[in-house]
DNA sequence: ATAAATAGTGCTCATTTGTTTACTTCAAAT
DNA sequence: ATTTGAAGTAAACAAATGAGCACTATTTAT
C-alpha cells in the first residue's frame, strides 16, 4: 500500500515521472533541484529518500540518475509477478479499478494470462487491463479485449497507452507537443481529450499487446 | 529509413532496449563494456556514435546515462524468434503455408505462443496463424496478428473461422444457408467469395482468440 | 594493394553526480 | 513549551562516468 506523499514529494514525483518519459533516463538530483529551486543536493535527495520510503521509488545507490519508478507498489502483486511456471511469464489480470485505489491493487486482479516470454521482452512488471467502452475500435481494440501493459517502457509520441486520468482509467493513443499532452481516442465518435490539470494525470503504461478470447 | 546495423552494433543496442526496460535507466558505457568484455570506453563510446549517427540512439553529450532509444518506426528487429521445449498449453505459431501440405505440418510452424489453460478450453490441437492481408480489418483482426484457432470446434453461421479455398488459408465469417457456403470478409474493399466448388473448400477451425504485439 | 570502415586497448583528464556533515527555518503535534 | 518532521543551505568529498588521444588489428570494399 502506498502511503500518502506531501504536496512537495507529490510534484517532484511527477516531475520525475515526465523526465523519464520525455528523456528516456531518469533526472540527476541537481536536475531536479533546479527544477524545483532547491539549491543544496542534500534537500532533493531526502525527497527521493522519502519517495522511496514510502514505495514510490527505487534508487540505486552511487548510480547516477539510478531512479527507477516504482509502478508495482503493492506486495501482494509481487506474489503474483513471482508465480512463474517454468520461466514463464504470468500476468496478472486486472479487472475493475475502483476510484482512487492503486490499480494494481489485488483486490482488483481477476486472474491472469500466461504468456511465452519470447513475445514478452523481460518486463515483470507487466499486466493486463479488461477494456472497457469502445473509444479505441478504429485500432481494433473491442470491448472485452484484454490489453498488456508494460508500466516502464518509455512512451512516446503516437504509442497507445493506458492513461489515468483522475480516477478513470482509459486507452488512448498519446500526444506531447510542446507540452500540451493529448489523448485521442480511436473512433470518430469520441474527442480527443487535452489534459489540463497535469496533477490528474498520469501515464499508467504503454500498450505493448492485445488479446482477445472469442465464446 | 533506418540504416543497417553490424552484427556487434546489433548485440549492443539490443542490450541497451533490455537494460533500460529492466531497470528504467539505461546503461553506462562501462555497463555495456562490462558485459560485452570491451575493457575501454572508448570502444563502447563508439559503437554508441555509430548506432546514433544510423538512427537508433540519442545520446546527450557530458550526461551519464544520457541514452535515449529512437522508436521512430518499424524496427523489425527481430529479437524474438528462439523456441523454448515446454509442455505448457504451448500453441504453435504456423508461418508460411506450403501449397497443398497440411497446415500443421512440422516445417511451418514459425514459433509457439503458451495461453493460460484456464482461457483455452482444453483444446490441444489449437494452433495460432499469422494473419496476412487486411480483409478483416473492421472485425479488429489487423495484419500481423495473430489468430488463434481451434480445429475441433463447432463452427455456426457468423462465426469467424479459418478457411482453407484451393491452397489458400484465410481468415472469415463463415455462412451457411441451404448449403450455400459464403466466406464474408470485414472488410468494405473486399467481396463475399461463394464457395463453388466444395471439394476446394475446407474449414481449417474456429478462430477463437487474437493476439497482438506492439512493437 | 590500398584505403576505409569496424573493433579494440590503455591511459589520462574533466565533469557529472551522489554522499555526507553541520546548521537553519517553519509549522504542526504532543 | 517542547518536540518532531518536513524542507532547505553550504561546503567539502569521493565515486561514477563520459571524452579524448595514440596506437593496433581485422575485415571489407575499391
Amino acid at each position: 500500500m502506498k502511503k500518502k506523499l506531501t504536496e512537495r514529494q507529490e510534484k517532484i514525483f511527477i516531475f520525475i515521472q515526465e523526465y523519464q518519459q520525455e528523456n528516456g533516463y531518469p533526472p540527476t538530483l541537481r536536475e531536479i533541484g533546479k527544477k524545483f529551486d532547491i539549491l543544496s543536493t542534500f534537500g532533493v535527495k531526502r525527497h527521493l529518500e522519502a519517495l522511496t520510503k514510502k514505495g514510490y521509488l527505487n534508487i540505486l545507490s552511487n548510480a547516477s540518475r539510478g531512479i527507477s519508478i516504482n509502478k508495482n507498489e503493492s506486495e501482494s502483486l509481487d506474489l503474483i509477478n513471482y508465480q512463474e511456471v517454468n520461466n514463464i511469464s504470468k500476468i496478472p489480470i486486472i479487472g475493475r479499478v475502483a476510484a482512487g485505489s492503486p490499480i494494481t491493487a489485488e483486490e482488483n486482479v481477476e486472474g491472469s494470462i500466461v504468456i511465452d516470454p519470447a513475445f514478452i521482452k523481460k518486463d515483470e512488471d507487466s499486466f493486463a487491463l479488461k477494456v472497457k467502452g469502445d473509444s479505441m475500435i478504429e485500432a481494433g481494440i473491442f470491448e472485452g479485449d484484454l490489453v498488456i501493459i508494460s508500466p516502464k517502457a518509455i512512451v512516446k509520441n503516437g504509442d497507445m497507452i493506458v492513461a489515468r486520468l483522475e480516477d478513470e482509467v482509459t486507452v488512448k493513443i498519446y500526444e506531447n507537443k510542446n507540452s500540451i499532452v493529448k489523448l485521442i481516442p480511436q473512433n470518430k465518435n469520441y474527442q480527443t481529450i487535452i489534459v489540463k490539470n497535469k496533477n490528474e494525470f498520469s501515464i499508467v503504461g504503454k500498450v505493448t499487446g492485445v488479446v482477445r478470447w472469442i465464446n
